[in-house]
DNA sequence: GCTTGAAGCTACAGTGGCTGTAGGTCGTAT
DNA sequence: ATACGACCTACAGCCACTGTAGCTTCAAGC
């Protein structure tokens, strides 16, 4: 039997997230001890190297529940699951191409920069007007 | 003299944002209508489309209040304006680095699978155990 | 001048995914 | 028996908004 602590250290998680993740249901409520302190089995390490996991790959814990409830139906077809996986993979996908769309234009705008005063800098310019911009990029944000 | 709903359809920005800008004294307190409607002028739509334009290109509203103050010394050396691009910049692409290594594990995942059953859905299996990676994902999230 | 409906106002709660804190209790080694 | 670290609950805070409720003001049409 694992403290929250040992699990904790076990599985690269703060001891607070996996009691976040008890308090959104996405980890079991565990058994107490005598005291009333948390003790985990293998079963709840397994779930949480899981979960942690999947973070890693970027799902969010909305995906991650439903890759949880596919998982406990062992004999059903895998399709959902890859699904999931497919849209998560979209995703990754329209963040780069976002992402690279930002750097060409940070790059440009630095690389225009003669390094002078704040009154003609290049960088200040272009943020003050998109018109200086070639690429569009709508949604603020990353 | 413009309305708040005018100066949001100008800039692209929802009206709660610019309120929100307020509040957080990333846009000054604006004049008020005799019966306390807020009122903006030119300055004010320059100052949101640069707040608007800085945060399309992904800048965090703490690196836009550090811009506009610069931007109000116009004699200075761009240099610390140069800096806080150039930072943006190396986020932008350690990001875009991070989901390339995301992109690539959550392609070969979806590739090895078989489409058969959840029971031996090859998805499931990576994400239980990160040794079917080939690479290191350490921090959660995107 | 009056009515009406859109747009404005404040204040506050919620989003996602945690993280940090305060003030108390439990477990275990000595 | 005592000390101290680990645990407990409950709640606030982070970022950058977004949405809601319940009210007031503005402007166009008559
Ligand atoms: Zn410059
Ligand atoms: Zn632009
Ligand atoms: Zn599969
Ligand atoms: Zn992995």
């Amino acid at each position: 039997m694992l403290s929250i602590g040992t699990l904790a250290k076990r599985t690269g998680t703060k001891v607070q997230t996996i009691r976040y993740y008890e308090q959104i249901g996405l980890m079991p409520e565990p058994g107490r001890s005598a005291g009333g302190q948390r003790r985990y089995g293998a079963l709840e390490l397994d779930r949480l190297a899981f979960i942690r996991h999947s973070r890693q790959l970027g799902f969010s814990l909305e995906a991650i529940r439903e890759l949880q409830d596919l998982s406990d139906s062992p004999e059903r077809s895998c399709a959902q699951v890859d699904a999931v996986a497919q849209k998560q993979l979209h995703e990754v996908e329209a963040r780069i191409a976002r992402l690279e769309a930002l750097r060409v234009e940070l790059k440009r705008m630095i690389g225009e920069c003669r390094a002078d005063r704040v009154a003609n800098c290049r960088i200040l310019e272009v943020l003050r007007d998109h018109e200086e911009c070639l690429s569009d990029h709508d949604r603020p944000g990353s």
